[in-house]
DNA sequence: CCCACTTAGTGTATAAGTTACACTATCTGA
DNA sequence: TCAGATAGTGTAACTTATACACTAAGTGGG
């Protein structure tokens, strides 16, 4: 089966850069490639999108086909459209980051990459095509959210404390934060419900519960 | 001539949001289409990007085919790719948005465009394919770039006085400034040189000429 | 059982930044 | 030379952000 057109078409394909905290680190997603070009090399999630398939959608069935991961928030980033980005030819790669919580993630390797792996975002392997530019702009995207949005809290499980809030905060900007000034600023945004639940969790006092009043959704703030 | 590939592909194309101040309102240029779908109706200018080449060079190419402007600030905004966005069948757009200073404009009516005209943002007419959506998600990062960067002075010609600067500040936010702060703010940016040249400009005192310390360049703010 | 250890949780004083506000300066034209 | 127009300037009040130290509530070991 062959499809002809009047003029020629670049092929288009999305990427995702899958971020998560793990091992205390930001850590990202990546698969190794079972074809050429870059066989064997390190490459974001990805592919080329269908005919009929919506750009997000698209990011998403990539996803789970390479990686099984799931359940996702997802944000478009940037279109890489460099004519010679791509040995093969003209592809388009219209780019998304996401976040995950570390506990919602069964990871496989599927059928279409040999290979699935948290990488720390500062020990990175070489990677495939202009993936590098991609992950470093996701990166950029990240951390500028962090100060006027609630993104971050998308990196939280279901029910999570303060401290541990607060941590995640403290990986991704690379920084100490003030407790009292952090829970201060976190509980007057007032998109957290405070549970009835405690968490115990060593040797020590247990802490508070708590819950995003609407999950999924990033807010404003500022 | 005809183009075959193993699958379908979409096609890819860009288009403008191209802003400016004008009778002191934003405004914006549209293109009224001389062919199907929509033709006789207003649209963003855009169009096919070639298959070797850039997208941003594509956009600045088909904004200067249809309506002969050049040398504005462009910035990627989007990529819009809902299936049934075009009749034609699968095209997907990459959105970007632009700012020129009013006096550098030579509008012209060019081969692919019936007409070329500028709107108030306030005071669209229809438009074709989900272009209300592409202007209305410019608009939006317009207004929140005021905030954290520089790119309101991609609106000002070559020179110009702090009164003209806040006029175009106060165009787009839709409120009154307080001179005196709005003053203290901007020269605090040190983004501005203060030439040795005055404005005679009615019957009263004239005002002092700035320019941009690195025109086309938009920096990040607080 | 109590003491040492660990993390959770809380308020206030100071510094920094933002906002509100009114008059003088300089030019034109009548 | 006087009326009218826009240019240009500083300070005090308020709001927001920052710095900082102790008590609370658990566990485990002596």
């Amino acid at each position: 089966m062959s499809y002809c057109y009047d003029h020629p078409r670049p092929a288009v394909a999305t990427d995702i850069v899958l971020f998560s905290i793990r091992e205390d680190r930001l850590m990202l997603l990546l698969v190794k490639r079972a074809h050429k070009p870059f066989a064997g090399a390190w490459a974001l999630p990805g592919g080329f999108a269908g005919i009929d398939e919506n750009l997000e959608t698209s990011a998403l069935r990539e996803l789970e086909e390479e990686t099984g991961v799931t359940g996702v928030y997802l944000e478009q980033l940037h279109t890489f459209g460099e004519p010679d980005r791509d040995p093969r030819g003209r592809v388009i790669s219209v780019a998304y980051y996401a976040l995950t919580p570390s506990d919602r993630l069964y990871i496989r390797a599927a059928s279409d990459a040999k290979a699935v792996a948290w990488f720390a975002l500062e020990d990175l392997p070489p990677v495939a095509f202009d993936h590098e530019k991609v992950v470093n702009m996701a990166h950029r995207r990240l951390v500028a959210k962090l100060d006027y949005s609630t993104i971050a809290f998308q990196f939280m499980p279901e029910m999570f404390t303060l401290s541990e809030l607060q941590a995640v905060y403290q990986i991704i900007l690379g920084e100490e934060l003030d407790k009292r000034n952090f829970r201060k600023g976190v509980l007057a945004m007032s998109c957290l419900d405070r549970t009835s639940e405690r968490r115990r969790n060593g040797n020590h006092r247990p802490a508070q519960l708590y819950r995003l009043k609407s999950p999924g959704r990033v807010e404003f703030i500022k």
